[in-house]
DNA sequence: AATTAATCGAGACGGTACGTCTGGTCTTTGT
DNA sequence: ACAAAGACCAGACGTACCGTCTCGATTAATT
C-alpha cells in the first residue's frame, strides 16, 4: 500500500516540455552540446525539475526515445508482402534520415547515449530490432522468402541489420544503393 | 621521475605517455570521465603538449587505436581453416573482453569515441572490419563454406557482424552461447 | 466591526515552534547559516506557515528578540547601588556570553540581522540600551556617581557603551579586565 | 629558499578588476544583494580566478577595505586644534554619508561583512577607531581640553564613539544635531 | 448538520547563486 | 623552439534555498 501522501503532483506539462526540449537540442545540436542547463532553459523549466526526477541527461533520452520524442513513425518497416522491398525501403528511410542535417547528428547522438547510459542503450535496440520493426516484420515473412524459415533467427537477423547501420553511421560512410543491396543479400542470401 | 626532454624538437617520449594514459584511463574510467587535464595529469604533462599536437580527445583516442595502445591483438580472427569455428572463437574473445571488468566499459568508450570523432569512427570500423580482421578471415574462406562463394559481399557481411555485435554491447545484453550459434547462422547460412 | 471570518485561527503552537526554532538554530549555526526551509524542517511545520505570517527571515527574527527567545534575562544590568561595580558585572556577563561556544556566534547573528532588517535593528538596539537595560541603570544612578548628575546625557551614554561592545564583538577582540576598567573610565570618567 | 616556479604569474589587472567592482557592487546594491557571480559579470573575470585567491566574498570585501576602495579619505577626522569641533564635524560626515542613497546602504553593509568574517570585522574597526582616525586625533589633542590627559584611556574612548555610530546605523535613527551634541558631552565630558 | 473558508504539513514549481570542475588559450620559466 | 606548469575567461555541473503555488486534510464559524 501506497503512502498517502498530500501535496501537489508531478506536473505533466514540465515533464512534456523537458522531453521535447531535449529532443529538439538533439536533433539540432547533438549529444556532446545537450546539457541539463540548456534543457532547462529551452523547456522555461528550473533545473532542479529535471534532477528531481531524472538522474542523468541520459536517462532523460531514454524516456525521450520511449515516448516517441526522437524516432518518429517513419522508421516502421513497411509491409507489401514482400520482405527484400520493404527492408530497402526502410534502410533507405534510415540513411535518408541521417543524410539530412540534423539527421546525421541524430543518430550518432543516440548512440552516444546509449553508450553511457544503459537504459538508452536498451530503449534504442528495442527501437531498432523490436517487434514493431525489422524483426517483427522479418518474422511476419517467414515462408515468403527461400531463406526465411521457421528456424530462422529472425532476432539475430534483425541485430546484424540494424548494427550493419550503426557501424556505417559511426564511420561516415555514405550507405548507396549497390552496398544497400549488397547488405541485404549478404543477411538474407540471394 | 620527470620525463626527460630533449630541446626543441617533438618529444616521443610525450607523445607514448600521452597515448598510454589515455588508453588506460579509457579502460579504467570509461570515456566521460576522460578529460584532457586527467589525460596531463596521469602522463606527466602539460595540458598545451597536447592541444598542439591533437585538435580533440577523440582524435588523441584515434591514434590509440592506430598504434594498438587500446584493442589489443587478441581480437584478431583466427585462422584454422574452419571459417565458423574460428569466428564463433572470435565472437567469444571479443565478449569475454566486454565481460571484464574494464572491457565493459571499454568497447562502449570507443563507441561513445566514434560518436563523436568521425576519425575514431572510421579506424573503429577498419580495426573491427579492415582486412587483418573479420572481412579479411571471410575473404580468405571463400570457397570454404557454401555461403561463401566469389560474389558473396563480404564486406558487409562483417559489417553485419561487428555491427550485430556493437547492438549487444549497446544494449548490455551478453551474447551466450546459443545465442553466439544463432547470430552465426543468421549471418552464415546454416 | 471586524469582518465575519470562517475556519480554524492562527495556531499558538506553530508559531512557538518557528520561533524557538530560529533561536536554536541562530544560537548553533549563526546568522548566515539560517534558512527558511532549515526552521520549518526543525520546527515541523510547512513553510507556507512562515511566510503566511512573517515578511522575511529577519522579522521572525525580530520577534524572537521581543519575545525574549534569544537574549534572555541574564542580561539585565544588576543594581547593587554601585553603578561602576554594576556595569562592570554586566560587561563581564555579556563577554563571557561571547566566550562561550554558542555565544560567539549569536552577537554577531544579531548584528548581521540588524544589518539587514531595520524591525531587527531597532529592537536590538532597546534590548541593549532600553529602559530595562543599561540606559534605565544609568538613569536610576544619578546622583550616585560624581559624572553623573541630572543633565548627564544617559541615553547616548549606554549607546556609546553598548556600541564599544558590539564594536568589540565585529573585531573578536576580548574585552579583558584592564579594557574593561579603561571602558568604564571612559564612559563614566575617573 | 622557495620552491622554484613556471608558468604566469598573479594577474594584478585581475586582481583590481575584481576588488574595483566588489566595491561598486557593494554601494550599488548592498552587502546581501552581492554575489560572486555578480563581481565575475562586473569585472570580466572568471568566478574561479575569485575562488583562486579569495576564500569567500568576506574575504574580498576585507581586501577592498584594507585597499581603501571602500571607504574613502573624506571619514579622516579633520584637524583644526579644537577636538570637540573636529569630532562634532566627523560625526556630521559620517552621518551625511548615511544619508545618501548609496551611503545608507554603505556602513551596513560593512557590518554586515563584520559580522561575518572576522578579517573585515578587524579591518573596519581599524578603519574607524585607528591611528589615522579618531583614536589618533584623540591622541593628538591630550592636554586641550579638561577631560583629555595623558591617562585617558583614548583607544576605549573612540571605540565608544564609532560604537555608538555603528548602533545609529543599525537601528535606522537618524544622528540630528541636539544628539550629536550630548553624545560628545557623554564621550568627552561636558 | 451542512456548508464555507482559512489553516496546516508537505512538497513541486521556476529561479538564482553556490562552489567545483573542465575546456581551450595564453603566459612564464627553464632546457 | 618546445616543454612543464599553471593562471586566465568561460560556462556546465549538481546542490541548496528562495518565495510562490497546489494539494488533501483539518478545523472553526456561518448557514
Amino acid at each position: 500500500m501506497p503512502l498517502p501522501r498530500s501535496g501537489p503532483v508531478r506536473s505533466e506539462a514540465a515533464r512534456q516540455a523537458i522531453l521535447q526540449a531535449t529532443a529538439d537540442l538533439l536533433a539540432e545540436r547533438g549529444y556532446d552540446a545537450l546539457t541539463i542547463e540548456g534543457i532547462a532553459a529551452r523547456a522555461q523549466v528550473g533545473k532542479q525539475t529535471i534532477y528531481r526526477w531524472w538522474p542523468s541527461k541520459g536517462a532523460v533520452i531514454a524516456e525521450c526515445l520511449l515516448e516517441g520524442k526522437i524516432l518518429p513513425g517513419r522508421l516502421l518497416v513497411p509491409d507489401t508482402g514482400d520482405i527484400r522491398h520493404d527492408l530497402s525501403q526502410w534502410l533507405t528511410t534510415v540513411f535518408a534520415l541521417l543524410g539530412e542535417d540534423q539527421g546525421e547528428t541524430l543518430l550518432r547522438s543516440l548512440v552516444a547515449a546509449a553508450a553511457e547510459n544503459a537504459d538508452t542503450g536498451r530503449r534504442l535496440r528495442d527501437s531498432l530490432t523490436g517487434s514493431g520493426s525489422v524483426a517483427g516484420r522479418l518474422r511476419s515473412a517467414i515462408g515468403t522468402a527461400p531463406n526465411l524459415t521457421t528456424d530462422t533467427p529472425v532476432d539475430e537477423l534483425a541485430e546484424a541489420l540494424s548494427g550493419a547501420v550503426i557501424l556505417r553511421a559511426l564511420s561516415r560512410e555514405p550507405l548507396r544503393e549497390p552496398d544497400l543491396v549488397r547488405l541485404l543479400d549478404a543477411v538474407l542470401g540471394r
